[in-house]
DNA sequence: GTGGTCTAGACCACG
DNA sequence: GTGGTCTAGACCACC
């Protein structure tokens, strides 16, 4: 299946589809006019209620991201790639930054704050892409 | 005043007035036996709910970083110093490490993450530092 | 070809093939006990689903404007004609209500509902039929 | 109560109060940095459920319209009042447009179009306005 | 089969 | 008290 959810996680479930979306038409995975896989198997393959895959792809779809095709399901749009292209890294970067901004409320030293982000950065990736 | 909050931030108000008083204690500036800011200054310097600030005073009462005074407010404990000193980067590692985490799952390669952290960290080090 | 659908309106496509029908019979463009254009072939010609323009047929011999001939197709009903003048304007004028009704309701003025009115049915008009 | 709905209407419940919503703002009845009136009101006051009401608020926030007020409600956006004004009249102007057009694609003629907007207008406004 | 809307009710976080 | 999320299930329109 094309989304991998953790429910555990703070962010919302459906904001997790909501985002891994975009990252997919981003890379190319999916493409444009192309269909996306319907609420109803998105629901089952997750095993989450169908009103949570809804909330996602009527977020995609006040974006413009995706396009109804009636009676067929939902298809990417034609300037979606693009789009999402632009906002792939945007989500990551902006919310590292709020991380940094309250680390600096918090009184932690730029010392403190740039070892702890280098050790956990090499640590984490090197168990993840090991 | 001490605590320097961020009402639009997502990291609720009580929790931030409740980390930064950890750390303030770690750091020192409130000695063990030192009585914290009442409840009503906090609230009228920060402009906030009173109650929002009685909710992080009772997380920090909960803890044990904090005890009663009868009449006169809330103390540091004898042993907070070091506890909170454990707390310091804990916070910040753990959040950062959620972070990393959904930057996998959204399919970023270790090389747009690396090279994102790093960038921004110095750059945002740099401003706030200056 | 007869229809001129627009996919991408909100109308049904099987109710735009509906109203079209029997327009063209009040036109007498479509004559009493004559063909209609067959499923397959509008369903063809649009590069609609055919079940739409079943479903489309269904509805017009519900209401009797045509019959079926067995082997051949639908053929446009005797009494057809009459009928289907009275219809011509009510589908329009009774949407138009609707519209004014919403736009009451949404606290337009009256001045503002009729500036707007006159002014869009003249560029329309004029650049439609130029 | 603020908002004047139609259940039997084919606009969507949800729509109806996104719309009134705006226009109220661009009236000037809901000011900016002021709460309106909360999910659970609307829902009791309109007998509808809330889920509702919470569909139409989320697409106002969306739009950067409303803003949340951590534990109090939503509250109007500063440059809230013009967006909304050059919304107002585009809603209705462009659903008559679409009117209009399949009007045409239904082979009304330019004077029956003409001679039924300009009838039913005044005869609307005279009865809706006496 | 598809998505869209609405209802009903639960639980949570926040102030 | 407020809004936010999720579940469950119904009914509809469209293809």
């Amino acid at each position: 299946m094309f989304f991998q959810i953790d429910v555990n996680a703070p962010t919302p479930i459906y904001e997790q589809i909501y985002r891994q979306a975009k990252f997919l038409i981003a890379n190319g995975a999916l493409a444009p006019d192309e269909l996306i896989p319907s609420v109803r198997e998105v629901a089952r393959a997750l095993a989450i209620n169908p009103q949570t895959v809804v909330r996602a792809y009527r977020d995609l779809q006040n974006e413009g991201v995706v396009y109804p095709v009636r009676g067929r399901g939902l298809a990417v749009a034609e300037n979606a790639k693009k789009r999402c292209r632009d906002d792939r890294l945007s989500f990551f970067e902006s919310e590292f930054e709020r991380l940094l901004d309250e680390a600096i409320r918090s009184r932690l030293t730029p010392e403190e704050i740039r070892k702890t982000v280098l050790t956990k950065l090499e640590k984490t990736l090197k168990k993840r892409f090991a």
